[in-house]
DNA sequence: ATCGTTGCAAACGGTTTGCAATTCG
DNA sequence: CGAATTGCAAACCGTTTGCAACGAT
């Protein structure tokens, strides 16, 4: 399981951080809503990880801090809304997520015999789709790219699932 | 909601619908397993469909006819499984499916407002997936790609979801 | 006769919702 | 105070499974 996590050269995970909580705060509060303790917990502990995390992972880690499943899926819902977080399927088993927004877009390599999702950036591939898009009048909001197959090590093993 | 659907030139529906099911046919047979009447049903009703099915939907269709749930679920895991239906995610709401196989591979162009998928064709980005794969050593088998936005219909009028 | 297959109903697992208590502004 | 928020438990919904009856070789 090597799952790449990365942020851009100028921005530190702090200032990163900071940018997305503004945003998801400036979010709530069009919609009448409020930053409160538990979101904001789960917001950091999204983004604190250096993976992709699932619902139950991120409830198991904010529970001993007395803080319910519903709030946990309530509050990746408004995430989600905010256009801060991305839902990625993988293969089997319940969705995992990730906070994109700022970071440059990529999409996921998921190695179907040891689960493993590598991330990767294709400027050439969004620019060659936006083109396309364009031509046929198709206005992009955001896109799900995956791809399956044997990542590096498994492909030279014995490539069982 | 327009979803497209086409079979490729010198291939009619008829001779395609054959050719999947003998694909199925020979995998089942290679796996101790029968071509059954409910089989073959489920085959048939997401060969004849124009559009990508969900589970529910087959289910409905089928049921006068005596089959149930389970059968339909099972024989979808089928066939995914003998590599001939891919699943498609869709902004919400259970997975759609669609027979692949033969035609030519393609993406999912998904509506946020109206909902509609069309398909899009981009061999050239099939070149640049496997090129930039290749040279991390990952082995493709196959991959997910949709497109979230606006329709043409869609981007033009006011936008809603 | 044997072994896969079937439909049914119950079980399952992830997600959503109703609600009374609570917190925040 | 009033509105949003919370955790809990129950409800929900799509999917899977156990099982006894069935079907095909």
């Amino acid at each position: 399981m090597s799952e790449l996590s990365y942020f851009p050269g100028s921005t530190n995970r702090e200032d990163y951080a900071k940018k997305i909580a503004a945003v998801f705060s400036e979010y709530l509060e069009k919609n009448g809503l409020r930053l409160t303790s538990p979101r904001r917990k789960i917001l950091d502990c999204l983004l604190k990880a250096d993976r992709h995390l699932n619902q139950e992972e991120i409830y198991q880690s904010l529970r001993p801090q007395g803080i319910g499943r519903a709030t946990v899926f309530r509050t990746i819902k408004m995430l989600e809304d905010s256009n801060l977080l991305s839902r990625i399927a993988g293969i089997s088993g319940p969705p995992r997520f990730e906070v994109h927004s700022e970071r440059p877009h990529h999409d996921h390599l998921v190695c179907i015999s040891c689960g493993s999702i590598q991330e990767i950036q294709w400027p050439e591939l969004e620019r060659i789709q936006e083109k396309a898009c364009g031509k046929i009048g198709f206005e992009i909001k955001w896109h799900r790219h995956e791809i399956f197959g044997f990542c590096k090590k498994c492909a030279g093993s014995s490539k069982q699932a």
